[in-house]
Order: structure tokens, then sequence, then C-alpha cells
DNA sequence: TGACATATATCCATCACGGATATAACTAAG
DNA sequence: CTTAGTTATATCCGTGATGGATATATGTCA
């Protein structure tokens, strides 16, 4: 039998019924606190409650092309660092059906994290704790505007505790905090978002010098404005070959 | 309606069908040089190809479960570093239909990876190499007897080249290299280990020292045998709380 | 014009790290 | 038994990165 002859015999229906999703953890520092864009469900299940933006993979569709099509409509898309997270799979995370989801994260700057939740009514921009080790295991996880615990629909709890874990783990070693700032920014903002990061203070001039020579900054020559102290000068991100 | 009601309703049917797979990328350094298993393929598609040992994901199983169970079907499961690693969903991937493979990686030590290969006539243990940067993509590739690039059936080239990225990137701050190694080992063979995985030899001393001020190994007060030479000193590996 | 807050530059102690060297210890050959 | 040979282990030093403190520059605002 050739491979021609057996794809053609071949059923596909033979396997038990599963659904592929894509849900996206977006992340950015709001007013030096990281947050997450929530989604409050209009539909079953988890009516009312909040969740990650997500939605099904297409027939033709690469799982990457779904993950664009999802973050290209909730925000415009340059200057997106988008990147596959992890999977989660577990037979019981969705009530309906089983269904796996490919998770992913993508970094935003503050402007554009508020103008999309400005815009839409079920949206809301939690800030996230990250349990700074009492005790136990660290979770990150997102805060109510009463200040307690958000419990989000499904497992995208553990989601957004993987995005954190993630971008802390990069931080040091990838240009990813540039994705959470204007094209322009000061050092003093570059170590700010630094800082709601890893959620600790940095030392000022290591910071300055370490994020100097990685090369990853380039000064412009401008100053900031609307400062009532001396303005810093302006950086912008200047990517190396192949990122 | 209540949620209730509405899962009562819920049709899964009108989702295209897609299947779950779980793809192994086993990896280990036999004779100072990195290596994966893989399996010649019986049936179609790809028959006669190479491939990594993998599965389908059961109706009622988790990702994970699945993932050691076919690990646990090639090799005995103690002392195992089992990790998700990246889920590829191209469309055209898998010519029978859409499938969505959600790949791991695993660490086996010398003597399992050959103790496998020698039981089953359809698994080979192939050397991997790990194009030293030379113009354009560093991209790791199996090798076949005559030293040729080995072409994997479906993506499978591409699982592992990012396995091996990911071995290299958790090297220095994972303790991944012990799951490489018997359970006693002389820092010679740890090194040896960790220059076949970055690619290149390392300082000695300097080697040394990293090594035990990371506090992973411990001196048993042994001393390795067979040697025709000074026998090194043998460590264990003590994982800290958690791992 | 001067107080003030911050940016920027400089200095210093500490420490990780690579490299080299010296010493110790075991095997094996004579 | 002695000695050459090989490797393990320990020590030393120069370099560069890092954290912390301090000093100076430069803008805004009263």
């Amino acid at each position: 039998m050739t491979e021609a002859e057996f794809l053609e015999g071949y059923d596909p229906n033979q396997f038990p019924q599963v659904a592929i999703t894509v849900d996206l953890a977006l992340i950015g520092v709001v007013d030096a606190k990281l947050c997450a864009i929530l989604q409050q469900r209009s539909e079953h299940p988890f009516k009312g409650a909040y969740a990650l933006p997500g939605g099904f993979v297409g027939e033709s569709e690469s799982i990457d092309e779904a993950a664009n099509r999802i973050l290209s409509a909730k925000a415009r898309l340059d200057r997106v660092w988008l990147e596959q997270l992890y999977t989660f799979g577990d037979p019981g995370r969705d009530p309906r059906m089983r269904i796996i989801t490919v998770a992913h994260y993508a970094l935003l700057p503050a402007d554009r994290l508020l103008e999309v939740c400005e815009g839409a009514d079920d949206l809301l921009l939690a800030p996230i704790r990250t349990g700074r080790s009492e005790e136990g295991e660290e979770r990150a996880c997102a805060i109510a505007s009463d200040g307690s615990a958000l419990k989000l629909a499904f497992d995208h709890d553990a989601i957004v505790d993987t995005a954190i874990s993630r971008l802390r783990g990069k931080l040091d070693y990838a240009p990813i905090a540039f994705s959470l700032l204007p094209r322009e920014f000061t050092l003093r903002e570059l170590q700010e978002v630094h800082e709601a990061i890893v959620d600790r203070t940095l030392a000022k001039p290591a910071f300055r010098r370490r994020m100097i020579d990685t090369g990853w900054i380039a000064p412009t020559g401008k100053l900031e404005t609307g400062a009532s102290f001396r303005p810093a000068e302006l950086y912008t991100f200047t990517p190396k070959a192949g990122e």
C-alpha cells in the first residue's frame, strides 16, 4: 500500500472529539504595576467570570496565526512581543468538552493597554499580585478592585502565573522590556518597568550601566518634556539583527 | 439559562476534527556526543522514515500523563527530567488530518539510552549535530551513520532543534545535566556532559568551582575505579527542596 | 536668582570568572 | 622498589562585572 492509498482510506473520526483554543495573557506595566487584560465572559460556561481573551484555532490556520488574529482583534499589532507560553490540556479544564489551549503571552505598552480597555465594556485592566515568596508557592494572580484575589475562569490563573514567571525569567537576557514602553523612553521609565516586573527596587547606577552596554538602546539626543525637574534623555530600542 | 442547562445542549461536533499527540525528544550524551532516540516508522505516513517516539493523548488523560505513559513505555522512569517543550500545530504538518503535537523532551543517562535502543529493532540512537553558527541559522539536526543530515518525519527536525536550544538555555541555571549521568559521577564526567551540550571546551578550574558552589553536588568520599590514572572522587546530585 | 529634584558621571570595594601554575595521588612500567 | 606519567585537586593572580556611595550637572519652579 502506498502512502497515498493509506491516506485515501484514513478515517479521522476514529478519534475522540477535542478542540484547540489559544488564550492570550496580555501583559503590561501601568502606573508602575504589572497588569493584565481580562475579559468578562458573556456566555456559559463561567458566565460573568473574568477570563483571558482567547478563541478557537481555525480549521486551516496555524497556531501562530490564530494567536496573531486574536491579538490583532484586541490591539494594533506593531511593536508587540507575542510568544507561545505553555499548553494546558487537563481533561476537566473546560466543562463543555476536551479543550486543549495553547497559552501565549503578549507584551504591550501602557498606553495601548489603556486604549484597548477604554474602548470595550467587557474588558478589565487588572493588576497582578506576584506573591512575594511568603511561605509556600509563589503564585501570581490578578487582583480585583477591592484588593482580593480574582479567581479566573477555567485554569487561567495558572496561565497568568506561568506568563509572569516567563516574563521574569527572560527579562535579563532578552530585550522584552522595550515592548512595554513607548518608542522613546527615559532610563528611569525603563527601570520602573524592570522594577515592576521583578517586584523590587534596583540600584540606579548599576542598572544604567547594565542597560547601556547591552547595546539594546541608543540615545536620541532629545529630552523628555513635561517633567517638573531636570528632564532625562530619551532613548530608543535598537534591536540587533534577527530580533 | 443556567450553566448546567447550557452544557446539556452543547454539541461538541460543531468543531473540526483534530487530534492531539505527544512527541518525545529523548536526549542524552553518549561517548561525549549529544544523541537522541529515533524510531523508524513501520506504518504510513512517512513509512520507513525516522521520527521521534510519540503517541496520541488518551480521551481522559492529561497531557502530562500521556507524556509519562509514552516515556515509561521506552525507559524506566526514575531520575528522568521530562518537560513540555513547545506545541506544533501547522495545518499541513501531518498528511492524515489536523494533528497538534505537544512536544516534550526528556533527559536520560547514557546507559539508559543504550539499554533502550539495544532492546528494540526499530530504535536508532542518532548523534545530534548542533550547527556551530556557520552562516545563517543555527539548527540542530540528527545525523545518519554516513554523516549526512537525517531528515526526520513530520516536523520533528524542528522539535529536535527546539529541544537542544532549551537544553542549552537551561544548562546554567537548572540542575539538568545530572539527569544525563549515573547516580555517582566524577567532575570530569560532569564537565564532559556540559561540553557536549554547549559544544565547546570549558576551563577546568572554573568549571569545578562553579559546580561546587551551586550546592547541587556533594562528594561521596568514594573514588572512581577502572581508570589507568589517579581516580577522581565521585559526587552525587543533591537536589534542593522542591526539585 | 536661588532652592530643589533629578540626571549623569565618577569612584571604590567586592566578587565571579578565566587562565595559569603548583602540588598531590594514583597507576603502571622498569 | 623506584620512577615516570597522568590526572586530580588546590592556590594564586589579573580582569571585568556588579553594587553601593558620592559628587557634579542641569533642568524647573517659586
